[in-house]
DNA sequence: GGAAAAAGTCTACACCGTGTCGATTTTTAT
DNA sequence: ATAAAAATCGACACGGTGTAGACTTTTTCC
């Protein structure tokens, strides 16, 4: 195979602990995705990743951490997405194109955002991370409303307020319907892109 | 004093325990205002009622049956206060009647509500409650959306789909606008509002 | 290829909050 | 006044968390 010694990548073979950790990642996810936040136990996590108790605090100082890091992963590839993905000026077009992102997100990570929903509250951590992605939905929604005509300004009928209420109506909607299923999921995303075209003014 | 014994009411004297377990879930609310529910132990609960914790378990079995006895209570309030509300026909003025209870509701009792939607899904009985609820609300912007002019049905454009997104718009925006401010939810309040409005058609 | 260092792992333990139990005291009804 | 019912308490057992120190494996570097 090929050694290119020169300047590659900073670490030339991935750690142990690198592989070990993405395990307990995954086994997070998984047992979130069917036993819930409270009723997962370290102990289950470090089992699923093939280890014990002891061995996962040498990765992560607590429960609640291992789950901040999920949470940062998931949502660094959200934000990863949403910075690649073209930005059309149509204002009907860049709905359709942010409602269909999100609810490939969700089919995916259903658990995990909805996790990191709950979680919200008691975990500062947690909440921050989620605070920044929902601010820059809104910051995308806020654009989508003054290009379609909506007055800018942070009065409760211009663009800023309107589009943190619109953040919050997808947020919320689909949190219940990722629960349910994914043809509930395609619904509810049609429902919320009418009442945001709406808004916008742009359905009669 | 005057001993009127014939059949007066099915209790006579108020039993000492009715009294404490009043002081149990006014200290449970108490206490989730400014600890939250992870924070808020069952010794803290017992502490602040004037009993320990083993006297508590006379009451009730777990410290989630306190919190779910203190979301019904609250939310039985709730229903009170729909239910006697004078319905109006006048689609505008149902609006804002609605809005401005909700507005009130959220101010008393903001901690419990934010409590409640956080335990729905842990907690199975609180979440019947709170569905419960949502399910009153969800009828109730339906109707007002029929009444506007907007097709009944449960396609994503229709009045009830509709009606379960402006559900959770206006759930989410007052929960997290009550950790604010009044002034954050009252301006929640007219946003959602006006979202409201232009969903039913009634602004151009 | 072999030692020293770093990284990873394990078992045992201490802590804290929950919920249970049986004995005891207070309240209520007659 | 007294017996039954209601209420309270302290002590205990259990389970999950997080820590400590000894031990083993992997990586690095010459």
């Amino acid at each position: 195979m090929p050694g290119h010694h020169s300047a590659r990548s900073r670490r030339t073979t991935e750690r142990k602990g690198d592989v070990r950790e993405r395990a307990i990642l995954d086994t997070c996810e998984a047992l979130l995705a069917h036993k819930g936040y409270d009723a997962m136990t370290v102990g289950d996590i470090a089992q699923g990743a093939g280890i014990t108790r002891g061995a996962l605090y040498f990765y992560f100082g607590s429960k609640q951490e291992v789950v901040t890091a999920l949470v940062a992963r998931t949502v660094e590839h959200l934000w990863e997405r949403s910075r690649v993905t073209a930005q059309t000026d149509e204002p009907r077009q860049a709905i359709a194109a942010a409602m269909q992102r999100t609810v490939e997100l969700w089919n995916e990570h259903g658990p995990v955002m909805r996790t990191a929903i709950d979680l919200s509250l008691t975990v500062p951590e947690i909440g921050e991370l989620w605070k920044h992605t929902a601010d820059l939905f809104i910051a995308a929604i806020t654009a989508v409303l003054e290009r379609a005509g909506v007055q800018a300004g942070a009065a409760p009928d211009q663009a800023s307020a309107m589009a943190r209420a619109l953040c919050w109506m997808i947020e919320r909607t689909f949190y219940h319907a990722s629960q349910e299923s994914r043809e509930k999921l395609q619904e509810a995303s049609a429902t919320c892109e009418h009442i945001w075209l709406t808004s916008a003014g742009l359905i009669t």
